[in-house]
DNA sequence: AGAGTAACTTGTCAACTGACAAGTAATTGG
DNA sequence: CCAATTACTTGTCAGTTGACAAGTTACTCT
């Protein structure tokens, strides 16, 4: 049958079955799957075993590649965490560089925000998965990176705050608003396309909310 | 041992063991349990067994009183969102009702919902649980009281919008910004009580967080 | 070419899961 | 007080799950 293991290869004018390995290849394949079932269905309901048959590996794989099934998660959360990262920090700078106008960079940032958790509304499923209820993935996302973003947004928002042009609201709650607000439209990406009868993730959706969003953070004055 | 079904009641100065049954307590426990199985880790991840034994009921009894886990899921989702329904219209008639300027009506209407949501944060759970995945529960879910609910919540903000309280921008975005900004704090509960040291759903960190919103969409004149 | 290693494959296990059948015990209605 | 009904209890089954052991195969290095 249909092997994904096996490629056919001209040689001669013949075709060969040549079976390639491809350690790499197999480890991704399967970080992406597990990354897909672990956001959307969570650790428990995600079985190794339907991980490996979508990603199109043979059973075995898993324990071959990562050993144990939390140490699959690990690598997982390790692998989108460190994109996060990547780009959230690409985009504090940005802000922070462009633009001289206070109004001007807490507007960047808070459509750079808006973009990113479109690119990758895994990332807030897995936080959403794992956010209600305190355990050792919460713990392991909570040090690995999250606590870091929450204390940078909070000095980002406190500096705004003091250059007057931010909400008058605790650090917190700003946290928890913009993260909400900016995320739950992607992370929910089923019930908005069927409430609202169009992709939530297609570009002219997203920048529309990213406006939307910028605008109710920056009506106080002037616009 | 210590058997949930059994009492001691005094009967003519003698302890007797009384076995009681109660159809509805066995059922209104099972609820319970399940209600916190299926919002914090999932349809799939939650175990009928589990759910039976932190209820303290017995093995057998989701299977007599619902038939199958997919009916316990149906009456779980059905009871929630008939509280919903109910408190729900509630905050809405109180706005309506109380005032006659459209600033506090909306401020009103946004304060009375973050409340609700500090109120049940297992809804929202359940809706975040269910939105990123396009199947029976999902679709029970939408045609049950979701899709009522958002056009609800449209209507209101477009009317707010005519007689200009509301910041610019399309319904549709209005609810995920709201529904994300009111709830993410209340649904990732354990992850806002780890960064922020307190408890989200006291309170004084609810009222907070109400203010904050309710403020942040009037920021635009007056307030 | 032949040994050694990395990559993959398959078999097996104990524990768990949802469902249902066949019981037993408490309550109710007559 | 007896019969019927409701509420609960227990046994069993086929399918799934995570883990690991024991293989087999492809590739590399010399």
């Amino acid at each position: 049958m249909a092997d994904a293991a096996k490629q056919f290869t001209q040689q001669a004018g013949r075709a060969v079955a040549v079976r390639r390995r491809d350690a790499h290849g197999t480890k991704s394949k399967l970080l992406q799957a597990a990354l897909r079932a672990f956001t959307t269905q969570g650790y428990e309901a995600s079985s190794t075993r339907n991980i490996e048959t979508t990603a199109g590996v043979k059973r075995g794989l898993i324990s071959y590649h990562f050993g144990t099934k939390q140490a699959l998660w690990e690598a997982v959360a390790d692998h989108i965490m460190q994109v996060a990262e990547r780009e959230l920090s690409a985009a504090v700078r940005g802000a922070a560089d462009a633009d001289t106008d206070a109004r001007a960079r807490l507007r960047h940032f808070v459509k750079a925000y808006v973009f990113f958790c479109a690119r990758h509304p895994e990332l807030h499923r897995l936080m959403i998965q794992e956010g209600n209820t305190h355990d050792w993935r919460l713990d392991w996302l909570l040090e690995r990176s999250v606590r870091g973003w929450y204390v940078e947004v909070c000095r980002l928002f406190d500096e705004a705050l003091l250059l007057g042009v931010a909400p008058a609201m605790n650090a917190h709650h700003f946290y928890y608003i913009l993260t909400g607000a900016a995320t739950l439209m992607f992370a929910n990406a089923a019930e908005a396309q069927a409430l609202g009868q169009q992709n939530p993730l297609d570009a002219r959706s997203v920048a529309e909310h990213a406006d939307a969003l910028a605008n109710l953070f920056l009506s106080g004055e002037s616009q």
